[in-house]
RNA sequence: GCCCGGGUGGCGAAACUGGUAGACGCACGGGACUUAAAAUCCCGAGGGCCGCAAGGCCCGUGCCGGUUCGAAUCCGGCCCCGGGCACCA
């Protein structure tokens, strides 16, 4: 056979690079769509670490095929990318190669959006942001005196999370469980330090009741967050102190328990224990927590404490209480100190059993109280020795005891959350500068807005040794006061990265204004995100930080969004061997190698066809090579049908409706996969079995069934092959892109069966199977399983007791 | 400990609303083409039993039980794996 007419063989490099290139050059992923609805679809954008991971592709993967189906349903979509570019990566790198991070940051960058080309990725790079660019951080900056002047950021001393490997303070929302977040081996230090915060627990109560209202959201996401926000609903009591001085405050949700009280316990940094405390148990109280920093992550600290000598009086018995200072009440939540009810709190039942304070039993279970409870009993019941409440259900006892504390004022019913100020400053250099200036006249003042950017420093050499570089650089801090036109010194803190990642997709819709940082009329038009689509490692982090962000956003007038994001999507994990993917681990497979041997269609199309995209998988090195063979039928079939140019091989055509059939079947699974759960994994089996369908009965089909298939097919294909899909269009003689071509539109008359196969069940095993028209009904369906010859002889001489008939599924005898 | 997910062939998975379990693919076996190989194409394949064969029968979706004409799917109990949270008073 002459080999013009056969055509090459697949293989993308010979023509995945030039359009990928064109595209780069042409950027045709921007622009307007037929006046569709608008669909913002986002992906989380990256940390330039250096080359795109199998993660990543995931992600975008994912992400394009949606944005592309989107625009050929007839969306106005929005697609765009970015890049996270402070952190610390860039200043590692800097020291070791005595080099700017920038440098390092953009030359990643550079490589980054290289790769995301050649990958083909749809997005509209003429709204590309790279949060380390003055351009966008002035707007962090800008951004933070207003909520300075707002109060929602402040400036206090306090605990802080320390870690040792990051030179740097952490949140809490990344020191969760003690640990660093980008550090899972290293224990967090505590230390008492004047740090930037964000008031975020002004929003607890709306970033908990707003989850309600993203019911589009994984119910996984949402669990989390609530949990993290914490909210729990008690009281706030007043034990006065024998012998004067201020009472101590009590948080607590069991004020029902409260004659059961057998000690106060005040955590070891209380401020109230600094005046009670003699230099000896100032010690003590030190060298508890200092017990607690010491241990491995997840171990179980052992209840520790000692008695202060002092005593404090219950409000409602009059009792006399010991007041300690014990190591497991923490100061970050309540008021940091707590009543200890032995019989009805079980870690107060260990540290009172520990120290022998009285265990009583002030709430009687359903079965009765026990003389001596062997553990704390957590329910409800009636409440015994309670004084006048005695008798009482608890619940309601609850309730008659917040008012009484409320009337006598010595307490009140409140509503404690564990969400913590979001605290930002970092001690670091490669991030955005925080505009405050310390003048030592007029106290803390802000950066004018005329004044900003506050710039990074261009001359610094990185060292990471010492204090932070900033700090270390005195032209950097060396200023006046905007005040008072004194010497002053700019703050040398830069801002925590969440920070930059908490709005840039507001920054997207509008990348090159310049007076503000987004434009209202853009954000009105394309906010909020319809889709957003990345790893559910962010759950808590960067999804409460950005929620925050919106509404303290809309409560400064810049924009009137109460949620910033419709719907969630979280991709799960690509692992290999087992285990996440990691250099030390060397088990990562690197995207580059796979698009040099199997091209970007291959692998971006494999990533989709190996598991549903929120499920796990575990990588396989030769599942590729699947995908690479089945683009390659598609090539030989499709790629001389397209343009019709086999006409005179054309058969007689006794196939064509059959196979015209099995393509408007496919486009109806294809369409509802989009529509519905995207388990593009069997979008992509349907394709196969379409294309294995078409090899088959190639024999059989006319010319124009050809065309006609090979057109539906390269569209269907469009989403998750692009370059395949654009290459053969176009070698048909069409021009413009397959991906701006709306989606090929459904025929229910075509995808009709005219005959389908009906099961006969006796007593619900399957013993024959018959054909039938798809409308056939149920007597006349009854009346053919009976007359089957392997049915009738199962039926002869009984009767059966039931027939079950479903129409177009099966016949059910029940003997 | 508490809260979520999830257990289906050798492997990744599919089965959409309770109705043919294992589509599609990987790996594997056999064959065609080839001097040969690669590529490509065709055929086979959950396990067991009967049969020369066509074919037939039984078992089978983590385990035990239930509901139903019919259960991978619904209900109850248990086991295992993965993830999140964990002194939050």
């Amino acid at each position: 056979m002459d080999e013009s007419s056969q055509g090459a063989a697949y293989q993308p490099a010979s023509f995945e690079p030039a359009w990928a290139r064109r595209w780069a050059a042409e950027n045709p992923f921007a622009g307007v769509n037929r006046g569709g609805r608008k669909y913002y679809v986002l992906e989380m954008l990256p940390y330039p670490s250096g080359a795109l991971h199998m993660g990543h592709v995931r992600n975008y993967a994912i992400g394009d095929a949606l944005a592309r189906y989107c625009w050929m349903r007839g969306d106005e979509v929005l697609h765009p990318m970015g890049w996270d570019a402070f952190g610390l990566p860039a200043e590692n790198a800097a020291i070791q190669n005595r080099t700017h991070p920038r440098t390092w940051t953009l030359r990643n960058i550079a490589h980054m959006k290289g790769q995301d080309q050649r990958f083909g990725f749809s997005y509209d790079w003429t709204r590309e942001v790279a949060t380390c660019l003055p351009e966008y951080y002035r707007w962090n900056q800008w951004l933070f005196l207003r909520f300075y002047e707002r109060g929602l950021a402040y400036r206090k001393k306090g605990l802080v999370n320390w870690c040792p490997k990051c030179a740097t303070v952490l949140a809490n929302e990344q020191a969760e469980g003690g640990v660093c977040w980008r550090h899972e081996d290293t224990q967090v230090e505590q230390r008492e330090l004047e740090q930037w915060y964000f008031r975020i627990t002004a929003y607890a109560e709306e970033l908990l009741r707003g989850l309600d209202t993203l019911p589009e959201w994984p119910e996984r996401v949402r669990t989390m967050q609530r949990n993290w926000i914490g909210r729990s609903e008690g009281a706030e009591v007043e034990f006065a102190l024998e012998g004067g001085g201020a009472p101590i405050k009590v948080f607590t949700t069991r004020i029902d328990t409260i004659y059961g009280a057998s000690a106060i316990l005040l955590a070891p940094e209380h401020p109230l224990a600094a005046e009670l405390l003699d230099a000896g148990q100032r010690e003590q109280a030190r060298a508890l927590r200092q017990r607690l920093g010491k241990l491995a992550p997840g171990e179980e600290p052992p209840k520790e404490g000692f008695f202060t000598g002092r005593y404090a009086r219950n409000p409602f018995s009059g009792e006399r209480l010991p007041v300690w200072v014990a190591n497991f009440v923490l100061m970050g939540y309540g008021t940091g100190a707590v009543m200890a009810v032995p019989g009805h709190d079980v870690r107060d039942f260990d540290f009172c059993r520990k120290y022998e304070l009285p265990i009583r039993v002030v709430v009687a279970p359903a079965e009765g109280a026990p003389e001596r409870p062997e553990a704390a009993l957590e329910g409800d019941g009636a409440l015994v020795n309670s004084g006048p409440y005695t008798g009482m259900d608890n619940r309601q006892a609850m309730a008659a005891m917040t008012a009484k504390a409320e009337a006598d004022g010595f307490g009140k019913g409140t509503v404690s959350y564990r969400l913590q100020d979001w605290g930002v400053s970092r001690q670091r250099f490669w991030g955005t500068p925080i505009p405050m200036i310390a003048c030592p006249k007029c106290g803390m003042v802000p950066v004018p807005d005329e004044q900003l950017p506050v710039l990074l420093p261009e001359n610094v050499e990185l060292t990471g040794e010492g204090q932070s570089p900033l700090a270390a650089d005195a032209s950097f801090w060396r200023t006046t006061c905007p005040k008072c036109g004194g010497e002053a010194r700019r703050e040398t803190d830069t801002m925590d990265t969440f920070v930059d990642s908490s709005w840039y997709f507001y920054r997207y819709v509008s990348p090159q204004s310049e007076a503000r940082p987004f434009e209202a009329e853009a954000i009105a038009r394309w906010l909020p995100v319809d889709q957003y689509i990345g790893g559910i490692e962010h759950a808590i982090l960067h999804l409460i930080y950005t929620r925050f962000f919106t509404k303290a956003m809309r409560d400064l007038g810049l924009c009137r969004l109460d949620e910033p994001i419709t719907r969630l999507f979280t991709q799960g994990m690509i692992t290999r061997h087992g285990a996440k993917m990691s250099k030390s681990r060397g088990n990562v497979v690197d995207p580059a190698e796979l698009i040099e041997r199997y091209g970007a269609d291959a692998t971006r199309m494999y990533v989709l066809f190996a598991a549903p995209p929120e499920k796990d998988f575990d990588w396989n090195d030769q599942g590729v090579e699947g995908i690479h063979r089945f683009l390659g039928r598609v090539w030989r079939l499709a790629g001389p049908a397209a343009g019709g140019r086999e006409a005179q091989g054309g058969s007689d055509g006794t196939g064509d409706a059959a196979l015209l059939r099995r393509a408007h079947q496919t486009l109806r699974r294809i369409t509802r996969d989009f529509e519905g759960r995207w388990h593009f994994n069997t979008s992509i089996a349907a394709l196969m079995e379409l294309v294995n369908a078409w090899q088959a009965g190639d024999g059989e089909l006319s010319a124009g069934a050809r065309g006609e298939v090979s057109r539906m097919l390269l569209m269907m294909l469009a989403p998750f092959a692009p370059f395949l899909a654009h290459e053969l269009w176009r070698r048909a003689g069409h021009t413009g892109e397959i991906g701006r071509e709306p989606w090929p539109a459904f025929d229910a008359e075509l995808a009709r069966e005219d005959e389908i196969e009906i099961i006969v069940q006796v007593n619900g095993k399957l013993r024959a199977r018959l054909k039938a028209a798809p409308e056939t009904e149920a007597a006349e369906l009854e009346r053919a399983a009976r007359a089957h010859e392997r049915i009738a002889p199962l039926l002869a001489g009984a009767t059966p007791r039931q027939v079950v008939v479903v129409p177009g599924r099966l016949v059910n005898f029940v003997l």
